[in-house]
DNA sequence: GTCTATAAGATGATAGAC
DNA sequence: GTCTATCATCTTATAGAC
């Protein structure tokens, strides 16, 4: 397991990009912005990055291992079904309320028609990935009776999902990140689960 | 009331910018796309639309114009409240099976960092106007015990609005219609309505 | 209302020196 | 690994003829 040290260019330049695509949108940042807000020339940034194409796979990967991580963090430290939703929730909420960003997937799911088809690939697995987990909580919760709810686990975690997605999505744009909290408290709720 | 006789240049411009609009976002489309698709030259775009950010704004007045004609002919063509917000969401689902486009302004909202000041205050009026419609749905039709939620009807809407965004936002990723249905049938029958 | 011509700026990307 | 210099291309927008 070698380095973690001083970060590294290329980390760095992901943080950048990283807040410019969830507040911008991938093809609304430009090497430009990146190399100013880094101190570092635009040429200096294809050493690192051959492409916006390659930059923007690599982006994906880093975030979905995150979150990954914070998943399985989540699991390690909550036990209980509705409070490991309530602690996804506020995964969401945590992004939003962080200088008002949108899911870094979300905004690449808007930018979809336009992404490089490797970006596309990795969009697609990360939403697989939440959409999984979520239907294991929700099938284990429903089990010993902590959640209940009608019809497959599967299409009750893509109720999740696109809802928080969607709270997140229109409370940007009134800078308003409570509507966001308010909407999830009440898909939560539905499932039996109190605040 | 003069005038809606062959379409008119300047509809046919807003025609193929809200199609492009909805498919690859604000930014990510140029005066060139339409040019080419309405057989005239980029310069004479500017005649009729001195800028992009006009029209822009004009793009939502309209499509916020038609949006509130498709919401006054539900309530003259439907009286029940949960036949209403069906036809709501059908509204949602006839845009994503039209090419599997995003709702525009859901679409702006992704966007709505690097929009015109004068498009933001169009995309959060449309908001404005959808939250408030579904709110005297749903306060109405908990009056006659039509629907039935806990909460207030504004929250409520904005559970519905959240849901409906998100996933149509996501079932595009995934070309797959039949996902945002299962969503929409969810959220409706939290409030009571079956199939 | 549409055209040609043109402008000024940004974009992602490359070559080659240090 | 970073730099300067340069590139072709695309972007919105304007001037002025027809």
């Amino acid at each position: 397991m070698p380095r973690s040290a001083p970060a590294g260019t290329a980390d760095r330049i992901l943080d950048l990009a990283e807040r410019l695509v969830q507040t911008r949108g991938f093809n609304d940042f430009s090497y430009a912005d990146i190399a100013e807000q880094l101190g570092i020339r635009k040429a200096s940034l294809h050493h690192h990055f051959a492409t916006k194409g390659d930059l923007g796979r690599r982006l994906m990967v880093r975030y979905h291992d995150r979150f990954r991580g914070a998943l399985a963090g989540i699991e390690t430290r909550v036990q209980a079904p509705g409070r490991r939703l309530q602690a996804y929730a506020a995964l969401y909420e945590g992004v939003l309320r962080d200088g008002g960003r949108m899911c870094l997937c979300g905004m690449l799911a808007a930018d979809f028609s336009t992404l490089p088809k490797g970006i596309r690939d990795e969009v697609r697995r990360f939403f697989d990935t939440n959409e999984r987990w979520l239907s294991r909580v929700l099938s284990a919760g429903r089990r010993t009776r902590a959640l209940k709810f009608d019809g497959s686990p599967e299409g009750e975690a893509r109720v999740l999902l696109d809802g928080l997605e969607g709270a997140m999505l229109i409370a940007r744009i009134y800078e308003d990140p409570d509507s966001f909290v308010s909407t999830a408290r009440h898909l939560l709720a539905a499932l039996g689960i109190r605040g």
